[in-house]
DNA sequence: AAAAAAAGTTGAACCCATTCACGTTTGCAG
DNA sequence: CTGCAAACGTGAATGGGTTCAACTTTTTTT
């Protein structure tokens, strides 16, 4: 299992990724040639693509790292929500947005998104959209719990409300890094008027 | 206004347009480079890059001219739209949906979204969010019309709702346009899913 | 109508992601 | 410990989008 081999592999892959994070955040995507990332990993352009098929999938890689973590906590607070749908909804999907520039940058972000949408078929598309999936799935459970809870209508489905949710903010993320401007501030106070609309809806008459 | 280099000029571009649309349906996308798209259009390689700065770019003008035509269709439904929230709505929606495929295929629709995303402060990243804006303001506009026939609620803003119903509208297609199996039949059966659930939370109580 | 300016066209050169034929290292059998 | 096979690393070559300096054509000026 920990042959000499192996270990080189796992080194030069985590070496391969550091580079990334650093490269990518400090000189942006774009402008990083896959032959920085082998130089500053101290390896041959070649082995780089013997880790990872595309320069995408070293990105995708990434992400990954940072949507995990967010699922964790996400699933602290799906345990114990907030008080109301609204609270709820926004400390959940807040919890998303405050910590997605952790690792990446708005325009990494951008590009990972692009190529989930261009590429689905592949590996990393596939991971990507599998993300997504999960993240919409924990916004089904919150608001299953809160029906639970008897705070939303027992009258409606969580799985579509939960996808009409994360579309929402989706999108609305998507509004956020397409701009590099927009505050993180800005985008709550966006999302906050969309989701008090949809949170009105569903909520039981109590309001 | 119509000098002999007004006029070549007007050609050109037609031509390369033309050759644009009919290849990338023919050959697809990728496959297509731009010295087939000049050859085709008997000009050179660089005379293509004069009249569109990326190649990305011819994609979104052929994406301008489908979704011109939708919205218009999409006017005449708004004028009168069928009766009930769940009807009407998605009325509009299918009309959106079986237009789609008119002019683009799924790998066409797959790059031109990709590249809003990606290149959002690009002149044709910009043509192409603002060809989504009008798209959702259309929404908007018919659940204000569905609102004055008290059709639907009237304590809901169409602003923010027509921003939810385009969002699930726009991923599902994203849905639809990344998996080449997938029929319009199904996106139509998946999309009616989610707008059911919406309709039934905005609709008077009439239903 | 000739000359100069303006506008547009051209295709070879450039930049990078990706590939691949070849060399090197590791694991293992004898 | 030796030698072979498999696995892995290497970097020069490839392909295609994009750029740009030189050349043509159209328009304007005199």
């Amino acid at each position: 299992m920990a042959g000499l081999r192996e270990k080189q592999k796992a080194d030069r892959e985590k070496r391969i990724l550091q580079a990334a994070v650093t490269r990518f955040r400090a000189d942006g995507y774009r402008s990083v040639r896959i032959e920085d990332l082998a130089e500053a990993a101290e390896v041959s352009v070649g082995t780089v693509y013997n880790y990872y098929t595309t320069k995408g999938d070293i990105l995708i890689a990434t992400v990954a790292m940072e949507v995990e973590e967010v699922l964790e906590e996400g699933a602290a607070l799906v345990a114990a929500p907030p008080h109301g749908a609204e609270k709820a909804l926004l400390a959940l999907i807040f919890g998303y947005y405050d910590h997605s520039l952790n690792y990446l940058s708005k325009e990494m972000w951008r590009r990972a998104m692009a190529l989930s949408i261009e590429a689905p078929s592949t590996p990393n598309g596939r991971r990507y959209a599998e993300l997504d999936r999960r993240l919409e799935a924990q916004v089904a459970e919150m608001i299953g719990v809160l029906q639970a809870r008897g705070e939303v209508r027992g009258d409606v489905d969580p799985e579509p409300l939960g996808r009409v949710v994360f579309d929402t903010l989706n999108q609305a993320f998507i509004g956020f890094v397409s701009d590099e401007a927009m505050t993180l501030t800005t985008l709550r106070s966006n999302v906050r008027a969309t989701i008090r609309t949809l949170a009105h809806l569903i909520s039981t008459e109590a309001a």
